[in-house]
DNA sequence: CCTAATATTGGGAACGCTCCCAGATGTTTT
DNA sequence: AAAACATCTGGGAGCGTTCCCAATATTAGG
């Protein structure tokens, strides 16, 4: 069915040596005869000759290849970190797999199993909004394979880490509205699992009692990221009998969400409600009115988590280090707010 | 320095059986008795044991693993094609590792190579703006390992390719924009080297010669798709002694920008100059004023390539088939004209 | 020209697994 | 009760490499 590939014994037929000898050269090892060399190298050449690493893989236990499982694809949040990621693992001679667990606990399993499967050296991972139950990540640990969480953090691993100050970035955002006059603050949330929705929640209700407002839990929204949802909260919020003039989303993609179901209806932003979103996505410089938002180091923090792993990775298992790297945010002030 | 990965013999050995005899069990094979069967599965599970595929697919030369290779990852197009390809495969049983080429021809080789080592057994690309040689990509021909071109397809290879139809999609745009009464209309368009761009070219000047409009090479500004670069040529155009009232741009990325340039000099869109992208990228409906674009069917790029691909990979190198696969476009008319 | 180095090459185990071929044990048939 | 199966298990080769160690070839020193 598929064609013979071409291995080390073939060279080393054709050219009368043994595989050893051929080894050596496509190594890189010294003592070889330059004549050897020559020849082993221009019909390597020839034959389109490539090193399977399946076999090498087997031999050295290491594969050079580093995993990346994010919850989805869809805004330019992991995309970005993925890229920046990729960067810093292919600089340091890694390749990367990575796959998406589509927000689901099953799939994210699965994928980690893949990954060990494919003998990856490390992984790197943000886990779903659904991830309670943290067996199959510990499996990690327990096989001496490193894991780095970003973003979304696994709060009962004692491992390398890289967020963001979440509770800073709401505090921020929600003191900036509070100064700029706005009385009844909405919140959007994520879901409680996540640590990232929980800690941002916490920096909103912070900004409020900092400023002797009242926190109502009925401005307090907690939903499952699902974009398509965000209207069924919208109109709740706006038909409260005391509307909301100003809403905190929990990300961007909701606060964009938002903006467009607020203009159909024809409110005007920011002069009928203020927006922020968080992230500091591509799109939100984009849309109209242009989006207020909490900027993360997007590239940071894949750059930052991939070396993280790297490290790990060439450490012995005897001395890992679980740094937690907290990166700053900077609230964005566009024209939604 | 790395813990001891458990083996089938690992669990052999517990319990006193043979690797052949694990090794059935863990595959499914029949005959063997219950008991051992589930002692076998029972140990698995208690030590975490995983499959090494590397070991697998040394033995079967197949990984069950496809290769992507995306020229960038920064607009939203090339993400939601590969999202949907790797749907495709994960559907079908197939890992996808990916990569980017980052518009550069090295390290597009260096890519191809690293998945050749990798022994995927086959690959979906799209090539970068440089690539002029494609013995790099010949060489899977060669060793009958399936290849499959999307968006940027290779001529002179003959196997499967997805595109669009970019001839027609041009025309639709260019020819709307003239009945909407443009008579001066540029066309920012892409390397030659790309295909995709020579045909949109060839679209844009149809257009014009079926409407008996003067093809102005002055208006045609051929680039290399760097957004940054945008800027110059704009500032070219609109300093024109007889300047453009409509510009349709070779792809979304350069019309977004566009737009941002000419609204920051002031200039009404579409009032004193219309604006027409490519693709309907997920930024092209929340900028202000919206994009009217030729729309393609990102998604079904994506999964048609991988369908396509799977197909090649599951047919005998001798009846490969070599189909190209022309999806429609669909102009989207928005605010932008 | 012979010995001692040194330079170059070959042999073979090992990595973790699958799969074919044989044994070993048990069961049914006449 | 012997022959003929069926069921289950073990042994071993092989996938493409690397790497250690031994073998051979080459060269230098005396």
């Amino acid at each position: 069915m598929k064609k013979h590939q071409v291995t080390i014994i073939d060279i080393a037929k054709e050219l009368n040596l043994s595989k050893s000898t051929v080894s050596r050269v496509l190594t890189g090892h010294a003592n070889v005869s330059i004549k050897t060399r020559e020849a082993v190298l221009e019909l390597a050449e020839k034959l389109d000759y490539q090193k399977n690493m399946l076999a090498i893989g087997l031999i050295s236990k290491k594969t050079n290849t580093i995993g990346i499982i994010v919850p989805e694809f869809s805004s330019s949040y992991f995309p970005q970190i993925v890229i920046a990621a990729q960067e810093v693992a292919t600089q340091a001679g890694y390749n990367t797999v990575f796959s998406q667990s589509n927000e689901t606990y099953e799939t994210e399993v699965a994928n980690t199993k893949v990954m060990l499967a494919n003998q990856v050296d490390g992984i790197l991972i943000s886990i779903t909004r659904e991830t309670r139950n943290y067996d199959h990540l510990k499996v990690f640990e327990r096989k001496g394979i490193p894991i780095v969480f970003f973003n979304r953090v696994c709060d009962e691993m004692k491992v390398p880490k890289v967020i963001v100050d979440d509770f800073e970035g709401a505090f921020n955002a929600v003191d900036y509205l509070i100064k700029s006059g706005r009385k009844r603050i909405a919140h959007l949330a994520g879901p409680a699992s996540l640590k990232i929705s929980a800690n941002r929640l916490e920096g909103y209700k912070s900004a409020l009692r900092k400023n002797n407002m009242v926190i109502d839990e009925e401005l307090i929204i907690s939903y499952n990221l699902e974009v398509s949802k965000v209207k069924i909260y919208i109109n709740h919020l706006l038909s409260l009998e005391n509307p909301p003039d100003a809403i905190f989303a929990v990300n961007d993609p909701t606060a964009i969400e938002a903006i467009q179901i607020i203009k159909k209806k024809g409110l005007r932003i920011p002069e009928d409600i203020a927006i922020i979103g968080f992230s500091n996505d591509y799109a939100s410089d984009l849309i109209a009115p242009s989006l207020t938002t909490v900027a993360q180091p997007i590239s940071e923090i894949g750059s930052t988590a991939a070396q993280l792993l790297i490290e790990q990775i060439n450490r012995d298992v005897s001395d890992w280090k679980a740094v937690t790297k907290v990166l700053k945010t900077e609230l964005i002030i566009r024209n939604s707010s």
